[in-house]
DNA sequence: GTAGGGTTAG
């Protein structure tokens, strides 16, 4: 049944108010639906429509489409219930029940079954409205195979120009991982607008493409004020490039353009937390949560992680209290991840174990592998390898190489468990993972602990026999907005010869304080250095390297803050600590996990790295 | 005359 005709008591045409009053009546209604806030209000609303309109009056037919959008803000069910009463539902009625199904969590996926019915329905077509809608949802669900049917669609039905369907498929594409198609949608649109920019930046930031961002940002800057989404985008982008400097600029530039507003955006506030706490600057991150007038999940979520990533471990867990107890936020997932790394970087095994149950019994929080590595790792690394092992058999789902490699890693810190470390790794090698080249790494590393130098040197072989390929270790440190790059036993960088001078002068005064080199530390860069120049090649690790270039060219008291993208060994922390004596300076270095921040012979992670 | 595009974290 058509919804003009729904009540039988409708007052016939013949009853109907003179045309005038007509329009007054009907802009009262209007207006009232404008003001309406409930389903219950509307309900009376529609009732009042029912009674007093003349049903098959054109301007009624808009009210009832006009009711109907109304009511896909509140209910869904009841807005089915009134797309089912429409005789010939127009475009817009499709597209407001297809976006109210959008907006509806758990009903995303029965969007483009939607779209096929108004396909089949004959009778009206998609419009320009209707493919942003669609294709959100494809972007959400990753819907690949949909989501190009839809691009099709769209130059089919002549939208191939417009500039909302074209920033909806590049944001379409970039979701679904087809960078290739996201920037050829957007080199080949007529007019970008800002959004445009903003959306292929966006998704070249979520995809690390970092440098090309920035390029693009660049670009885009000349012909648009940037927004607060693309600042955001741009944040984000300093956070992967661990670009202080650029960070710096961007909060300025937020600062500067639109200060009022800056202390009102969480998401703006939560980008600038996170890239301060990447960037190495927990300490301005800090300024800024504590500014913020508002505070989200992520907002907490990014602080207690940022706290953990510096060792921080007191303060993350002061910020994990403060949210519960001051706030009306509940910790999720993530927050856990951040609590259980800040336990596992200090090494707080009771609180470890104690966050880990207080997540599964309180807050009812299915633990993810993520979770149990960090409690493996924390207690592998702690001496607890039993307890390790057990909770990887008893958890539901099957350990990954992350998890062994704990384990092995912790094997090989023990000095001993040579079995134990066989058997590991050979679990890690039989793993469907292509990439266990650190897991070669570190059994070699469990070998040369126990002087076992012949298995060291058959590793080596099996390594270059199966053609795996050890990551490179590389460090960064930026100088005046540059970055230098320097990888272990690196000599092209334009310094070079001041850099090993300098390493030579570090190597001797080391010498007379009584350092001893931990040989099984050494970066493999090739055999005759990891057998013959043990001693020599401990100075190649990346970052000490990238450490020398800080200390030949930053002024004093400046802080050398270096990116590593492997594990700080060890041996390498041994060796910062004391550089950070000799020369009196702050060191910070960030690796693939936390920073370790070196300065008068101590480290704010632990000492039993 | 009715509506529309982009949300982080490990």
């Amino acid at each position: 049944m058509a919804l003009s005709v729904i009540s039988p008591n409708i007052p016939s045409n013949s009853h109907s108010p003179p045309l005038h009053k007509h329009h007054k009546h009907h802009a009262y209604l209007l207006n009232l639906l404008a003001k309406s806030t409930s389903l219950s209000q509307l309900k009376q609303i529609q009732a009042h429509t029912l009674r007093t309109t003349c049903p098959n009056f054109p301007d009624t037919l808009f009210l009832n489409t006009r009711i109907f959008h109304v009511s896909s803000l509140h209910d869904l069910d009841y807005t089915f219930h009134l797309f089912s009463q429409f005789q010939n539902p127009n475009s817009f009625v499709w597209n407001t029940l297809i976006r109210a199904c959008a907006n509806n969590e758990g009903k995303k996926e029965e969007v483009f079954g939607l779209y096929k019915s108004m396909l089949c329905d004959g009778s009206v077509m998609p419009d320009k409205y209707t493919f942003p809608i669609v294709l959100k949802a494809c972007a959400y669900l990753f819907s690949i195979f949909e989501g190009r049917q839809l691009h099709c669609h769209v130059w089919k039905l002549g939208f191939g120009l417009d500039g909302y369907v074209n920033n909806s498929l590049i944001h379409f594409y970039g979701s679904c991982g087809c960078l290739d198609e996201a920037q050829s949608v957007f080199r080949e649109m007529r007019e970008r607008s800002v959004v445009s920019w903003n959306v292929i930046i966006d998704v070249l930031v979520r995809m690390g493409g970092f440098d090309e961002a920035v390029k693009l940002f660049r670009e885009m800057k000349m012909v648009f004020e940037p927004d607060g989404y693309g600042m955001q985008s741009m944040i984000s982008a300093c956070a992967g490039l661990k670009s202080l400097a650029l960070g710096m600029w961007c909060h300025c530039y937020v600062l500067r353009k639109f200060s009022s507003e800056v202390g009102e955006s969480i998401l703006l506030n939560n980008a600038l937390v996170d890239m301060y706490c990447k960037c190495g600057a927990v300490d301005i991150a800090t300024q800024v949560f504590e500014r913020m007038k508002k505070r989200d999940i992520h907002s907490w979520n990014s602080m207690i992680l940022g706290f953990a990533m510096h060792g921080k471990a007191e303060a993350a867990l002061e910020c994990f209290d403060c949210l519960v107890e001051e706030e009306e936020l509940v910790p999720n997932s993530i927050t856990f991840t951040g609590v259980l790394a800040a336990c596992n970087h200090r090494g707080l095994v009771v609180e470890g174990r104690r966050y880990f149950d207080i997540m599964v019994n309180e807050y009812n929080i299915q633990p993810v592998l993520e979770h149990y590595g960090s409690l493996v790792d924390l207690l592998g690394r702690a001496g607890h390898i039993d307890e390790a092992l057990d909770i990887i058999a008893n958890m539901p789902m099957k350990p990954d190489v992350v998890i062994w490699r704990s384990i092995l890693d912790a094997c090989s810190k023990k000095n001993g468990g040579l079995e134990l470390s066989e058997e590991v790794a050979r679990q890690i090698f039989e793993s469907e993972r292509v990439d266990c080249s650190g897991a070669y790494v570190l059994l070699s590393r469990v070998y040369a602990v126990a002087n076992r130098w012949n298995e060291v040197g058959l590793i080596r072989n099996w390594m270059t026999n199966k053609g795996v390929k050890k990551e490179p270790g590389c460090s960064s440190i930026e100088m005046y907005g540059i970055s230098h790059e320097f990888f272990a036993g690196d000599t092209s960088h334009s310094s070079t010869k001041e850099i090993y001078k300098l390493l030579d002068v570090i190597d001797k005064r080391l010498e007379t304080i009584g350092y001893v080199p931990d040989v099984s530390q050494a970066p493999m860069i090739d055999e005759e250095e990891l057998v013959d120049g043990k001693r020599h090649s401990l100075r190649l690790h990346s970052e000490r390297l990238a450490i020398a270039y800080g200390l030949l060219n930053l002024p004093p008291g400046v802080p050398i803050r270096v990116f590593k993208n492997l594990r700080v060994c060890n041996d390498c922390h041994n060796v910062t600590k004391l550089i950070s004596k000799i020369y009196n300076v702050d060191i910070i270095v960030r690796d693939r996990t936390r920073f370790h921040h070196f300065r008068n012979g101590s480290c704010s992670c632990m000492d039993y790295w």
